[in-house]
DNA sequence: CAAACCTTGTAAGAATTTCGTAAAATTAAC
DNA sequence: GTTAATTTTACGAAATTCTTACAAGGTTTG
């Protein structure tokens, strides 16, 4: 893997996290220092200089939107990634977190595969000096570097032809692209598949997410709308 | 980064997210002010004259679409981009965002980092004179995009002849299509059809508009007029 | 002026197209 | 070799599109 030697500052109150992410990130050549309440981060961050804080959001002292707000203020921590670690059913602080100038966000718990995943992935993002990629409607959001869909905090499984029908849609929500315009895009010119092909595909798009998220335009093509 | 030295106005009622905003912005050299409610943000506009207007459309005094109506009504912001910052969810305020003048909505919540991004890539647009295909009547809007025409922010779905036909004579509006020319354009020249099925589609369209936009003139076609 | 003529509007329904679905067949992944 | 993913096939349902037949105007002509 490319992205590696990183400096990363992880903050949360509980220990044991504390040392599973840390063990999993320093396996992969990170650089990992850890603080326990928010005005510790503050204080190690300062210091040591990371490429990444990983925030919990409740926190002793300073929770970690405050935190985040401070390190923001300051020109050192402009370029800096700050990602939250939010409990899954706390929408609001995720609302929240993005608002006050956060990169991104991990819902707990999370598995020690998916965090190094998408540390990686936040690092290459950094280099490439890309956003986000991550399609946020509300309950639906689509991230294209997990390849995972996620429904009202749900993870849903979609088979990689799928996926990519609902992101490439989803990259313009509204517009209506036609059939040939799908097949260029998902199957590539030369491939050629039958009429029924892509509709088998919406549908279990449709099926799996269980609302109505692609419209039929018929005689036209298919749009994503909520 | 190419875009700079822009003047940008940001109306919102939440202190935090102008903050963090503005500090974000004018770190990418951007001249900032902000407004906390929508008769501020008018006023300020006035003197201010911005290239950018981002409103909150929940806002005191006046939310964002009221502004925006009022500021779209003189001549000195017609050519300023307006852009709307909606909640999630909130779809028919997003509609009807881009119904009353604007120019692009935003979700929230909305990291530094995307806002900036689109920020620029908005002036980018505006120099590059890119701009949607929507035929604007006021009232009256048809989106060749979505396939979707509004009607006094209604979305109205035509079947794709309806549309097409209904797109083809807009796009010269008051000038009359003789029966040859739409059956050209929308049938092609080697498709045959009876003499009475434009007639029929005709009707449908007026049907579901419920106004009299398409007018019939006797012995030569049809025409587009409001 | 009225009859014949021409053009368009309207309603109903036939014909056609397009799409959704289930299940089977093929291909790829593990 | 088993499982999952992808594609094809076949068919029915639904929507669209087109035709037909006639009505309602208007215009021309005798």
């Amino acid at each position: 893997m490319a992205e590696e030697g990183k400096k990363i500052l992880i903050a949360d109150d509980e220990p044991d996290i504390l040392e599973i992410i840390k063990f999993n990130l320093q396996l992969h050549d990170h650089e990992v220092e850890t603080a326990k309440d928010g005005d510790q981060a503050i204080e190690i961050a300062k210091k040591f200089k990371p490429d990444l804080i990983i925030l919990d959001i409740m926190m002793p002292k300073k929770n970690g939107i405050e935190v985040c707000k401070i390190l923001r203020s300051l020109p050192e921590f402009q370029d800096t990634i700050i990602v939250f670690l939010t409990a899954l059913n706390d929408e609001l602080s995720h609302v929240k977190g993005l608002e006050f100038g956060a990169d991104d966000y991990l819902n707990k718990p999370i598995s020690p595969k998916v965090m190094v995943s998408k540390v990686n992935s936040l690092f290459r993002r950094l280099n490439k000096q890309e956003q986000s990629r991550i399609l946020d409607f509300g309950d639906l959001k689509i991230d294209p570097d997990q390849y995972v869909v996620y429904f009202k905090g749900q993870s849903i499984s979609l088979a990689k032809k799928e996926f990519d029908l609902l992101h490439f849609l989803a990259t313009k929500p509204g517009r209506v692209f036609l059939r040939n315009e799908i097949l260029n895009e998902i199957w590539g010119s030369e491939v050629i598949v039958g009429d029924r092909t892509i509709d088998v595909h919406i549908r279990k798009i449709r099926q799996k997410l269980g609302i109505e998220c692609i419209k039929t335009v018929k005689g036209v093509g298919y749009k994503f709308d909520l």
